[in-house]
DNA sequence: TATTGTTATACTCTATAACTATA
DNA sequence: TATAGTTATAGAGTATAACAATA
C-alpha cells in the first residue's frame, strides 16, 4: 500500500469550519447593523467608546489591534456620520479627545441588541451547556496560544 | 433596581469569540502560505482544481461561493503565477477549462501541509475528544442553520 | 527626538453591473 | 435570448511609510 491521503481537505481542518461559522455568523451581523449605517469595524470602535467616554485615538489603536492609520479614517468616517466627536485635547494638543456624540451614545444600545438577536439565531439551538464548551474551548485556544488583539473583520 | 446590562458587551457574544480565534488562525495560516507566493482565497481555489483536475470558472464559483467576477480577477492572478493554465473549451468556446499546471499540482500539497500544520498550531493542545466536540458543534449550526459557500476572507 | 495623528499609497477581497463572445 | 466570462467601478479592511504638529 502506498501513502495516500497525503492532500488533506479543506473542510479537514478545525479552522475551516471555524472560519465557515464565523464569516456566516460576521455576515449576518453585517447586514444586520448596516441597516443602522454601520460597518462591523464601526461597530467594534464604538462600543469601545461607549464604555471608556473618551479616549485618544492611539489607545484605541492599542485596544483594538488596530494602526494608527486605520483608526484614522475609521473615526473620519464616525465623525461623518455624526457617532463620534474629535477634538484635541487642551493639555497635550498632539492628543485627541473622542467621544460618542448623543447620537453615537443612542445607537450603541441598538446595535447591542442585534449582537444579541444574531447570537441567539446562531446559537440558540445549542444547550446551555454546549453554548458554554464552545466558548470555553474557544478562550482555551486564546489563552493557550496567548493571543492578542480584537479582530475586526 | 433599574435595568442594568442593557448593553452586552463585545465579548458576550459567542460570534464574538469565534470571529476572534477564526481571524488569528486565518492571519497565521495566510502568513504560511504568502512564503509560497499564493493567497488564502487561492488557496481554496487551486485546493478545489486539485480534487476536479479540470472545471469551468462558473461551476468554480458556484462551489466556492464566489461571483463569476471574483473567479475572473482569482484566476488571472493563478495565471500569472503559473499555477493555473486556462483555455477555451472546444465542445462550446464560451466555457474555460481550468487546470492545474504541474507546478500548481505540486504546490497543493506543500500548502495542505502547512494547514495541518497550523491547525495542529493552534488545537494541539487540545484533546482528541475536545477536538472532535468543537467540530460537531460547528458542523452542527452549519447543519441547523443550513449555511452554504465557502468562506474565503 | 519621541509621540500623536493624518495622508498617500497599495493590495486583497468582494460585489454589482455593463459588456463581449458564444450558443 | 440565455449563458460564460471579462472588465470597470466601488468600497471595506488593513498595512506601511512619509509627513506635520506638538511635546
Amino acid at each position: 500500500m502506498a501513502a495516500r491521503v497525503q492532500v488533506s481537505a479543506l473542510d479537514a481542518h478545525l479552522g475551516y469550519w471555524l472560519r465557515y461559522v464565523s464569516n456566516h455568523v460576521s455576515h449576518s451581523f453585517k447586514l444586520k447593523i448596516e441597516t443602522r449605517g454601520v460597518t462591523v469595524a464601526e461597530w467594534v470602535v464604538i462600543r469601545a467608546l461607549y464604555d471608556v467616554k473618551v479616549g485618544a485615538a492611539h489607545l484605541l489603536a492599542d485596544e483594538l489591534g488596530l494602526t494608527r492609520g486605520a483608526i484614522s479614517k475609521l473615526v473620519d468616517r464616525l465623525v461623518t456620520k455624526s457617532l463620534v466627536a474629535r477634538r484635541s485635547s487642551k493639555s497635550d494638543r498632539r492628543y485627541q479627545e473622542l467621544a460618542l456624540t448623543p447620537s453615537g451614545r443612542d445607537l450603541v444600545p441598538q446595535l447591542a441588541a442585534l449582537a444579541d438577536g444574531n447570537d441567539e439565531e446562531f446559537f440558540g439551538d445549542l444547550k446551555r451547556q454546549e453554548r458554554e464548551l464552545l466558548t470555553d474551548l474557544l478562550k482555551r485556544i486564546v489563552r493557550a496560544r496567548g493571543l492578542k488583539t480584537v479582530p475586526v473583520d
